[in-house]
DNA sequence: GAGCTTGTTCGACTTCTGTCGAACAATGGT
DNA sequence: ACCATTGTTCGACAGAAGTCGAACAAGCTC
């Protein structure tokens, strides 16, 4: 079963945009910034493992994330250094308002 | 009538990134990004009117852009630097990678 | 191998979103 | 006043997306 992992310059903006377009996917997203490699079910995102797997999917396919089978575990990180690469700015820009949202 | 431009501070992320989601309002972005200010009906989307009508409210409301009445037309405008200030380099990011999106 | 753990996949359901044509509103010109 | 122009709003509709529980798959451990 291979996981599905895209050329990031293969994947349209919008896809991209759209991914990270979703609270859920932004607490992964956050999660995955603050650290460096998660097991999937080490997220607390208040959604079921079901969902929780599809969103996963979700940033996978966008070409966010990698993903590491490791026994029964799958271990995600963010494809950060790509990202940056790419849409230079994008990320920080998103995380830093993200996790300020509260403000006015 | 009031128009609904919303302080871009308080506007989710989500929203900021969803409505930037989409081909069709990108290629409005981009189009609003290379020049200054354009009235509603200036845009080739092929989209019928009232879907132009319906994306353009999507960008107003997410505090993108800046809507001017003027007689029966409107005048629309990015908001760039409020953008600029608020998501460093996410504009760049998208703009550059959307007009450069056909490449491999 | 039995059973547990970790994730994915499969319907099913609901909500959201993009799209359209038609009706409406507001303005300007003749 | 009438009509044309420019946009918005109103259903209506189809397709996409998020959510869940249940079933399944693949590894571990005993």
């Amino acid at each position: 079963m291979e996981l599905e992992e895209p050329e990031l310059r293969e994947v349209p903006v919008t896809a991209v945009l759209a991914a990270l377009a979703d609270d859920v996917r932004l607490q992964i997203v956050r999660a995955l910034a603050a650290g460096d490699e998660y097991a999937c079910g080490t997220f607390e995102l208040g959604v079921s493992k079901a969902t929780r797997s599809h969103h996963l999917k979700v940033l996978r396919e966008a070409g966010l994330t990698r993903t590491r089978v490791a026994g029964t575990s799958r271990y995600v990180r963010l494809r950060r250094d790509e990202l940056d690469k790419l849409y230079p700015g994008l990320l920080d820009a998103v995380l830093t308002r993200s996790t300020a949202a509260s403000n006015t």
